[in-house]
DNA sequence: CTGCTTCTTGAGTATTGACTCAATTTTATA
DNA sequence: TATAAAATTGAGTCAATACTCAAGAAGCAG
């Protein structure tokens, strides 16, 4: 769509700030008009760039999953501290797109049953994720137990960062530490 | 405001109207229009009972926080499985209103700094309730691992319950009864 | 520098949102 | 059953929404 380098940087400075507004005011208060007033642009040029407004909100959502499951065709090599870590460093220093995130399963899903679906195929795939790197640490452990500990795990985690949403004062890394520990076992 | 029989039983209808659509298609789809069609009223006699779309929604909020939090006065005689079973089951059986309670942290907060209050002072409240409890139950425990662990498990509990609005066949029931027993030692 | 594409703008449209109000009907009670 | 209060309606207002479009400005390859 974009083709000349202003068009380029306009579509970049849209999808910022579509990705501040959906963090900071939520997905009710994300409206065209806000995006362009934070963008410094009029309605013409993000309808020139963008089809509509679900077009944008859809492409930041996108990259919220992405962010908390990066490299999803990695052979997976990570353990589950790393994995666990990657998701607080993700909640800590994207705050907007963390918030994004946690919004989609109770809210954008509700109207949008494609999405819904997406973000429950995340969902699973992410304890396969945590599933996978436990068995390689433990493999004693039978699928079933180490399926469930990863379960209680990232509900866990999500409801820690949930807390943390509420309470930026919240200090969510050390307890996500003790949960890592209680279900891994002291590595 | 209402006085006759009528007035009344459309005031509930209007109430019974916003908790299913902000359970089914969440905030930002409850509009005035869609309310007033579901409790089969014009939107003059919305108006006759209530102030605005705020308040009743607002109402609405303010009986989700309750249902969680129950007798918030009482004197604590519950056990910390008896705390978390009246959580899950809220969640189970009231699902609207269950998904209700989880977006607000995260949406109804974003805008409105006194709804993010309230729900920080309610999750705190939680978290002493549940403290206490367990302090009846392990007396021999430090206040402070006794928070931490209360913390940890309302974090769990939040996080199930996130995890089956996304998949209605996740079996939240049996995980929580896992997490109380590691969280309070078995009874 | 030419000519074609892309970008940007500003002034729109159509729709939907929350909310109002005068007029009418219903309700409870003295 | 007369009457005042309350409930209901229907036809509105006004602002904000997503989105469009013709025309001019800017970018870039030959």
């Amino acid at each position: 769509m974009a083709r000349y380098k202003s068009g380029i940087a306009t579509q970049e400075r849209i999808l910022e700030s579509t990705r501040g507004l959906l963090g900071e005011v939520g997905f009710e208060s994300t409206t065209v008009k806000a995006i362009c007033e934070r963008a410094h642009i009029r309605a013409g040029s993000f309808y020139n760039l963008f089809d509509s407004k679900d077009q944008v909100i859809l492409t930041v959502v996108r990259e919220a999953i992405q962010a908390v499951d990066p490299d999803p065709e990695g052979i997976g090599s990570d353990t589950v501290g790393q994995l666990a870590q990657t998701y607080i460093d993700f909640i800590l220093n994207e705050r907007q797109m963390g918030r994004v995130y946690l919004q989609l399963a109770l809210t954008a899903g509700l109207t949008d049953e494609t999405l819904r679906r997406r973000m429950l195929r995340h969902h699973q795939h992410r304890v396969n994720r945590f599933t996978d790197a436990l068995l390689r640490e433990h493999p004693a452990l039978t699928a079933d137990e180490a399926r469930t500990r990863m379960q209680l795990l990232i509900a866990g985690l999500n409801g820690l960062a949930y807390h943390w949403v509420l309470d930026p004062e919240f200090d969510i890394r050390s307890k996500a530490d003790i949960l890592v520990r209680e279900r891994v076992g002291i590595a």
